[in-house]
RNA sequence: GGGCCUGUGGGGUAGCCUGGUCUAUCCUUUGGGAUUUGGGAUCCUGAGACCCCAGUUCAAAUCUGGGCAGGCCCA
């Protein structure tokens, strides 16, 4: 029905069709959410802010606006994003005497704030988290959610720390917060640490998280950034520790984006359209009455009392009263994604049952009247499970691993690399060594190193076409 | 960063080369009505478009320049 083989097309044309994200505005790199798309991204926002929180971190809201002075602070950071900065140069007809930066991230807004907040190790930890819209002057392709001008949605955390150990466990903690919200949503996920040429400026060092979609290049949909004390030392974060001396903090930060609508689209949808997590789906079950002449009101009546038993146990669901075919309708949630459709006909009155259609398996099947309760609630943890392995089984066939030895000659590497990019796609693992972690690398097989990852308990450097 | 291409109702298109026949084609969408309903029904009747600015010309959807927006290829 929807071309997969051209996943770009197949990508523009699901969020188009199933209301999720219109493209249209005029500026380029932005665009606006659908109440559709919307409610997908407050459900998985949902999932992270309970992850977040249940962890100990708290929300706040940072302004939108920094000044030229404190973005340019920490020298290294400024570098990594003086060419993508949107500024606001003027209030009114007036030249602003201090141009303001449209964020690129909050960093600096917020490191600045923390100054404030920070005396002594007993204000320690900070553990913060914002969600917001950020700015980046992308010059490249923009494409919807996936590299935007304005991010929409940012999710970034923020914490300082008394000691360079806290942070380093706080890094551990921020990992295992995505690996569960990826978990949750379905989404496979390679985590690797980014290479220093590649590291978020100003950053110890970066752990990301990478996804692959189906046209087989990966794609960033999370990163964890070690700050050790960089930002600190000079946004003066000093404070006075346990034994009364003078220290700077440890910070770290970690965010999330757009992307992961994107990913969940990307990961789960198929010709038919978006297949979407029961947890993150506007609506979970929808009920399609089958309506003939003449048993209208009955059939009517029982979807209404099916109705309110599944609204009674928290389920987001919705009858489809629509005056059009059925089959039209069936088609139309099939392309939304919605999880589980209950029909009932005048057949399933008779026989007792209703009919239940999933969407990941597209089976269909009868359930007894009685039974309904503890089938759904069972069917949306199948399908959870289901189209998690069914996600990571795809992923599995885009990861090809190489075997070479330490005397194997690089050109070789690199043409095997090449060769297997070209056919396999997707990411190529290589066993790790010093020579073939290089930026160097990186040009001659014309793809990036995602970075160094443990997979089936071995060392490799990860390498791909990416996003 | 360099190169190529495109812009016509909400979406997809025909027309553009060779200006006039355009009151702009077809599919989809959409309002109203009839009929139908276990996988995209049908009929009747309405609605809806030449990206923006300037230029050439008696005349521009069509030609020229610029802007904006989008797509593709190479680094």
């Amino acid at each position: 029905m929807i071309n997969l083989e051209n996943f770009s097309e197949w990508y523009s044309e699901i969020l188009e069709r199933a209301e999720i994200y219109d493209v249209r505005y005029p500026i380029k790199g932005c665009g606006i959410y659908l109440p559709y798309g919307f409610k997908i991204r407050r459900y998985t926002l949902d999932i992270l802010r309970r992850l977040l929180e249940e962890r100990g971190h708290e929300e706040v809201l940072f302004p939108l606006l920094i000044p030229e002075d404190l973005l340019a602070k920490e020298g290294e950071h400024i570098k990594g994003f003086e060419d993508e900065v949107f500024w606001v140069t003027h209030g009114g007809k007036k030249p602003l005497e201090v141009k303001l930066a449209l964020r690129p991230t909050s960093e600096t807004a917020i490191y600045y704030m923390m100054k404030l907040w920070i005396k002594v190790h007993k204000d320690l930890p900070i553990k913060i988290y914002q969600v917001v819209n950020t700015f980046r002057y992308e010059t490249k392709h923009t494409r919807p959610l996936i590299r935007l001008r304005e991010i929409m949605t940012f999710k970034e955390a923020h914490t300082a720390h008394a000691t360079g150990e806290e942070a380093e466990n706080q890094v551990k903690e921020a990992i295992e917060i995505y690996k569960e919200f990826f978990h949750e949503l379905g989404i496979p996920v390679m985590v690797s640490r980014r290479p220093e040429w590649d590291k978020f400026p100003g950053a110890q060092y970066t752990v990301a998280f990478d996804t692959i979609f189906p046209d087989g290049r990966a794609i960033q949909i999370g990163t964890v950034h070690n700050l050790g004390q960089n930002f600190s030392r000079t946004f003066d974060l000093e404070f006075e520790t346990l034994e009364g001396g003078k220290d700077y903090v440890y910070q770290t930060c970690y965010g999330i984006s757009d992307r992961v609508i994107a990913s969940i689209i990307a990961i789960h949808g198929d010709e038919k359209g978006l297949v979407l997590p029961p947890q993150v789906a506007p609506i979970q079950v929808v009920i399609v009455p089958l309506l003939y002449k003449g048993k209208r009101e009955v059939v009517e009546e029982k979807a209404l009392e099916l109705y309110k038993l599944l609204k009674e146990m928290g389920i987001r669901v919705e009858i489809d009263n629509r005056d059009i075919r059925p089959g039209r309708k069936f088609y139309h949630w099939e392309l939304r994604g919605v999880p589980v459709r209950i029909e009932i006909g005048p057949k399933d009155l008779e026989n007792k049952v209703v009919t239940i259609y999933r969407r990941d398996t597209e089976e269909k099947y009868q359930v007894r009247k009685e039974d309904i309760k503890e089938e759904i609630l069972s069917l949306f943890e199948r399908i959870k499970e289901n189209m998690r392995e069914r996600a990571r089984e795809r992923m599995e066939r885009y990861i090809t691993t190489l075997d070479f030895s330490e005397d194997t000659p690089l050109e070789e590497i690199v043409k095997e690399v090449r060769k297997n990019l070209k056919e396999r796609k997707g990411v190529i693992l290589i066993p790790y060594s010093e020579r073939v972690y290089s930026e160097d690398l990186e040009e001659k097989v014309e793809a990036s190193i995602l970075g160094v990852t443990e997979y089936k308990g071995k060392k490799y450097v990860v390498v791909g076409r990416t996003y």
